[in-house]
DNA sequence: TCAGATAAAATCGCGC
DNA sequence: GCGCGATTTTATCTGA
């Protein structure tokens, strides 16, 4: 094969395949140290006097759609009072 | 401080809640973006006729291997130190 | 059925999910019993003048062993899957 | 040693900590065990038309301590108060 | 939509 | 008793 010259297709997909892995790894690592950061900012309110639970969920709540929201609440109702809870 | 005056312990500090909040989206949001270029990158190898499970499959094994040695070198520091007292 | 003319299909079923939540508050019970047990091992073993860090860090390396083997048998059934297609 | 017609401190400590590791093992695999058959309830629920997530909280919330729970809304609402939802 | 894999959140246990 | 790290549990996401 006329590739044969400079490279064979395994040794192709061979590269191929680890520039594939470098590269998802090296965004994953950006990723982690992403979540890193997120975590010392929970840190820090928390040394101010915030209760970072909530502070998960308020902002949880703010990226939750409105109607799935309410739809969600409206079924946990209804579930808790099928329970007599 | 002025804001002593009127802010009771008991209310939160809306400003300074506000801008946790907006740290913690910001944040939040830059690695959303990352997670979509690790998809775009599986997407990539995929399209160039890798099968995307075992690339994901791959990647899983070597980062196992990464923490197996981490945990290893825990387990020896822990013997090490247990031995030394 | 005669609930059907006063159950519409807005409510819940309330003895069937009752049922559940029972099956399910009681093998969680089962569960905590049983990491209960566990605790109770560790602390005699820790009492026998194991240090139970190291303990419990042996024991998280077998498991990973055996973790990563299986990963192994996976990636190696995928492969050879996609071999044969 | 006179313990040592029989076996060495060694010995004994190893078949000691073999005994305590096996002992953990088994228990851990009971464990698991009990937590897929929750699994296997959970997914019965759902078969039967019950959504899972909402059944999660809904035990969650059981098993919780009304103050406490009362305590949470409250922090919640004071929250989401003080960034203006 | 579903199971199965992955990531995130909450809980637990230890040491200071 | 409180923070910190490890574990467990929950939720999201992906591919069939």
């Amino acid at each position: 094969m006329v590739e044969e010259i400079i490279t064979s297709t395994e040794e192709v997909n061979s590269s191929l395949l680890k520039s594939f892995v470098e590269r998802i790894e090296r965004l994953d690592e950006e990723r982690v140290g992403l979540v890193e950061d997120i975590k010392s900012v929970y840190d820090e309110a928390k040394a101010t006097g915030f209760d970072t639970k909530i502070l998960r969920k308020v902002i949880a709540i703010k990226s939750m759609d409105k109607d799935k929201r309410e739809e969600f609440e409206t079924l946990l109702d209804l579930y808790l009072s099928a329970l007599g809870e």
